[in-house]
DNA sequence: GTCTATAATCAGATAGAC
DNA sequence: GTCTATCTGATTATAGAC
């Protein structure tokens, strides 16, 4: 970026990467892109990752195991505090804001990663730990409206303090499930 | 498809497209592809659209402009009735899926079209219809989890019909915002 | 209206020098 | 650890024959 950081190429490659990742998606990034923001070469990115796919699920796999070990947790607690798994859940997003924000631009990591299908997984998995396993649609239909609506509210914190609009969501999302 | 269409060579383009972007998004489906599943050349489908943005473009903006005029309406009418706008919302999701589908597998038609920031917007849009436009993070919440929620509700549509799921989708979105 | 043939570009990836 | 140079392949797009 500023021309003389000795060290930590590789922090910048991946700092770089999922700034541009975040702003334009994966498919339309290119490795050069990045190569000349960072100021290196492309042939150099190829000395820290074997391929544009590799670099991108690298980048992308915390996300994705931090969400899944959240609801791994909650499908085997013995009784679960909707609320608190839902306030768990927004503070994940929020911490992983930037590649979330790659994967709705450009959800599909050539072969490597399916965005959609992982969100559809998720909605299905929070079903079952709001709701409970065979639940009627009526009330599987407030799940999926409380865990995939809180999802959306991140859009609100250009509004509010982060603090405000998870409360603020929460409710919401409370609300929706039919809980207090 | 099936080889012998002489008619509606420009429908057919359309529909196959429609169905590979939708599966595979717009940046991963190439105009070969499109040609191939046709049945044509890649040069013939340069004689019905001059670029592939274009074919793009042409397949989403009918839905774009549906929702739009159902946000315009809303925001010029004089009382609006939450359910039924939200029920029409739905109903909009539901007959535009394909297109939905192509959009969040990759939200980014270059240049022409950018599906994250319409879904931003449209969520915008519901807060003012919703709940008015000065309202607090804590009201414009329930709008965004309201409207936000019930557009993934559609992922429940395999496991029940249409009907049930609209219901009961709509139910969770109302209480989300706290009417009725 | 659809074809063949090809241009122009740009992507990801590799080999080997320094 | 980073470079130059190059390869390979795919893509969008065009020109002109039939």
């Amino acid at each position: 970026m500023s021309g003389t950081d000795r060290t930590g190429t590789r922090e910048m490659i991946e700092q770089v990467a999922l700034r541009l990742f975040a702003e334009q998606g994966f498919s339309h990034t290119s490795l050069q892109q990045i190569a000349d923001e960072v100021g290196v070469t492309k042939a150099a990115l190829y000395y820290y990752y074997p391929s544009k796919g590799e670099l991108a699920q690298k980048l992308v796999a915390p996300t994705k195991s931090d969400i899944d070990g959240l609801l791994d947790e909650a499908e085997h607690a013995e009784d679960v505090d909707s609320r608190e798994v839902l306030g768990r859940f927004f503070d994940l997003l929020v911490q992983h804001a930037p590649v979330l924000a790659a994967m709705v631009r450009d959800g599909t990591i050539l072969g490597h990663v399916d965005f959609s299908a992982w969100t559809i997984e998720w909605l299905q998995r929070f079903q079952t730990i709001l709701v409970g396993q065979d639940a009627t649609i009526e009330r599987r239909a407030r799940a999926v409206v409380a865990a995939g609506g809180l999802a959306r509210a991140l859009i609100l914190i250009q509004d509010g303090s982060i603090e405000e609009v998870r409360s603020a969501a929460l409710d919401a999302a409370c609300s929706a499930l039919g809980v207090e």
